[in-house]
DNA sequence: CTGTTAGCGCGTTCAT
DNA sequence: ATGAACGCGCTAACAG
């Protein structure tokens, strides 16, 4: 059907591995006969079939992202760090998407097996080793984002979750909050425990009496973030601020507290780890804690190419990444301001996006 | 390295060919052979090699979906539709993200190409034939996504964006506005044109002079949207309503109509073209035409795997899918209620989010 | 029911 | 400077 290397040899009137040098620059071949292959290959649309070349090296320079949500943009801007590193290096990546459900996750991590990708980067639905293991198993490096995973010797990249969250809290404890509660995400992941454990450490360290705590744990998903939302405002006495345990969670929030007749942050404040994204800042509104996600997506790569480049034998590293408290109008007014962290953008494409703005405005 | 059938074989003390067999449960095994090859298999962990496979079969069970921006939740909403059909028919999905770049849209087609991938989902860069092209010389079937390519024989798959323009513009001449300004996407790409087009058509029959008519192309981005609405506030005299063609448009217009101090919808009305997210729709806001994103995509890949699957020959479809207009809150108060759509979502991950409220609510 | 042969497209090894 | 032979892992076609 396409034309392979031959197809070309015959064509020009050489042997098949003159074609091959000719594309891969590789060994001697005279101006001459590399004029005649070069003008075979045009006519004939050669293309180089990857998967032959691919059996051959047992290197496929694929490889493979698997995410929680898709639809979240603090992951697709974890992929374009992901997209951005490893295409650099003249890998390709395949990105997947497992909505936080198991079966999923390991339906794909067989496929990709068989794809031979030469690395993962795993986001796991759970913090459990098997998906990690079955992956070593195999002999492919992988990485873990964004969640830790007790017991594994593996390269993972995160951000500061407790330190975050402790940060946060620590922020509205100094507004003069004392009925705060914590809207997480589900107990089987890690971030999710590590952002309740640093509002827990906060909340101890103000002196506060343990009864004072409100954890709701969930999922990380709007549906969640309305129903624990409702949830809290059931507490007595009422929480006078919410910590979402990240941006969707907040969203769902937010709109519970719109049906609740509650205002932001007049009547209640509430704050939030992750991003939302940039174009939801219109008016810039949320106090949060920002992971860095695209950093966390180059980092994640970097590790990931440097196994695939020999460091296989070396120990697992642990990269965190710190968090930046933005201190926005969610949080209400404040007594005694705080060190601040200004929003840093850390990619490229919204760097560009910022400075477009800036420009105009 | 990993182990390959012929392990397995030996293993098993049979041929490599038996061991195919069980493995794609093709010919005559024996009850008693088949699990010898199966606890071969589980002993050596072996996992089946699809490079060879595919080697061999000429067919990757692969396909790709080409976007212009992944970080658009109208994309990602799309990617959905093309991956669950994908999915549900055992082809895997390798998702590129061009930024509305052709240099890297055509990079992409060239490392797909190379892949061997079964078949494209191309969202064009731009509204021109050679990138189909390029791909139909290689006798790769390919699906025209969101956008039409004038003069090329290629299944299509787009909304009706003329039509949507229309009656949304119609929608805010029957609320009496008479300087209505549309700020669209580059004009070198169909939707952008398509758009102004129903736009223009709305003004004329209503009746309106040409000199009533207000045109601004940019690019499908906020700082576009954010531009394009500073200078459509300059032209006199001063709009009463913004058209946006696309949601990220429309939030960068609301960020420009925010520093000039005008609130919408009571100073200005601004309504736009696509969905923006589900989930920044906390307050209901955007009246909108809204493309059925997730539908989108599902049609695309059916229409890839028809011709996938031997419709080979068959003339080239064209589906243009209806888009629903939706009253919201930023076109203002009508006097004369036209018959609205309801907004209805038509992803299953959509509806389960919306199902999920709704049950709490 | 099981095995042998051959070839998918490419590139390394060793000749010439 | 160019080419022949071989094998990467797998399976269709044809024995047995």
């Amino acid at each position: 059907m396409s034309p392979t290397i031959r197809d070309v040899a015959r064509r020009a009137g050489v042997a098949p591995i003159t074609v091959s040098r000719v594309i891969n620059n590789s060994g001697y071949v005279s101006q001459e006969t590399r004029a005649r292959v070069e003008a075979a290959i045009v006519e004939l649309r050669y293309v180089p079939n990857t998967l032959a070349r691919s059996l051959r090296f047992k290197k496929t320079r694929v490889l493979a992202l698997i995410v929680t949500d898709i639809t979240n943009p603090f992951w697709t801007t974890v992929a374009r760090g992901v997209e951005d590193v490893a295409n650099a290096h003249g890998f390709s990546l395949i990105l997947c998407n497992t909505d936080e459900d198991e079966a999923k996750q390991d339906a794909y991590l067989q496929v990709l097996l068989q794809k031979r990708v030469d690395g993962f980067i795993l986001v796991p639905a759970r913090s459990i080793a098997e998906p990690v293991l079955a992956i070593q198993a195999q002999n492919v490096p992988v990485v873990v984002l964004d969640r830790q995973i007790p017991g594994v010797a593996v390269d993972v990249v995160r951000s500061d979750s407790e330190g975050g969250a402790y940060r946060l809290v620590t922020y509205l404890l100094a507004l003069g909050h004392r009925h705060i509660a914590v809207l997480s995400g589900p107990p089987t992941i890690s971030t999710a425990v590590d952002r309740v454990a640093g509002y827990r450490r906060a909340l101890a360290e103000a002196g506060l009496p343990p009864d004072a705590e409100r954890i709701f744990y969930g999922t990380y998903d709007i549906a969640s973030g309305y129903q624990n939302a409702l949830r809290a405002l059931q507490s007595t006495p009422r929480p006078t601020a919410l910590f979402a345990a990240n941006n969707f969670i907040a969203i769902g929030a937010l709109r519970a507290l719109d049906e609740a007749g509650l205002r932001v942050p007049d009547d209640i404040a509430l704050v939030c780890f992750d991003d939302v994204p940039l174009w939801l800042q219109i008016t810039p509104f949320f106090t949060m804690a920002s992971q860095r996600a695209y950093q966390m997506g180059q980092r994640a790569t970097e590790l990931l190419l440097e196994r695939l480049a020999g460091a296989d034998q070396a120990e697992p590293r642990e990269i965190v990444l710190p968090v930046d408290i933005v201190i926005r109008k969610s949080s209400g007014t404040m007594r005694t301001p705080p060190a601040a962290v200004a929003h840093r953008p850390d990619s490229a494409w919204e760097q560009h996006q910022m400075d477009r703005l800036d420009e105009l405005i």
